[in-house]
DNA sequence: TTCATATATATGATTATTCGTATATTTAAA
DNA sequence: TTTAAATATACGAATAATCATATATATGAA
């Protein structure tokens, strides 16, 4: 992870987002960030991808959904980077949490425990 | 100032050299940049005035050198981001000091005191 | 198998960024 | 006032990013 990269990620708002939501949640997967942002499928997913190329999030499969997060071996200016970045996109931020708050049938997240999949 | 301005200003690397060098400097020149980033002048020009308009950095006049500096008003968050992207890209940044320490000729800069200017 | 749902990818079009080159502006010195 | 140095801007070309639409893939349920 190389700082332009991260950069480049964060300076689109759509990436930036997807990204700001994920560090709230935890975790997410495609339909959520779909319902959330109020943006295309495609277009989500086109992101997602981008993102998992650069190396900011990771993806895991359950079922016929893909959860995406943080990649967890960002190092740390990044992640300040990122903490930072959220706090000047706080109120931007307010409306995609409340879509995502109020949306229905969210996929149930099968936590993952001791490491026996 | 907003994240996104903040952010895409950042995801260009020769707008991050300018930046991280500011910081580094407190205040450089154009000829001081053209210098240290082995650029056009018109091409850091152009980075300059984008980065002025996004008020990240601000100018004063000195003679016939323009200074640049890091806008003192920017938001904590914004400076934070900065100086951990400063850190990330801290090992790309040494040939752009050395070319910079190496430079013959640089501009004297007045401390502007008592503001009797 | 077949179908529906979730997600990914391909493609061509559109738009935005970046750049090189030429030229304009400003200042200080001759 | 003319000239040189420092800087800014204009403009068209080249490049890159983004997008909408259509289609492909993978999974689970019927």
């Amino acid at each position: 992870m190389d700082a332009i990269t991260l950069l480049k990620c964060l300076g689109d708002s759509t990436r930036l987002r997807i990204l700001l939501l994920t560090l709230e949640e935890s975790e997410l997967c495609v339909c959520e960030f779909v319902e959330a942002l109020d943006l295309s499928q495609p277009k989500i997913s086109r992101h997602l991808a981008l993102m998992k190329t650069a190396n900011l999030l990771s993806d895991r499969r359950q079922g016929q959904w893909i959860h995406y997060r943080i990649n967890e071996a960002l190092p740390q200016w990044a992640l300040n980077i990122i903490d930072n970045a959220a706090e000047g996109y706080k109120e931007a931020l307010k409306p995609d949490k409340a879509r995502l708050a109020k949306m229905g049938d969210r996929p149930e997240r099968v936590i993952k425990c001791c490491n026996n999949d």
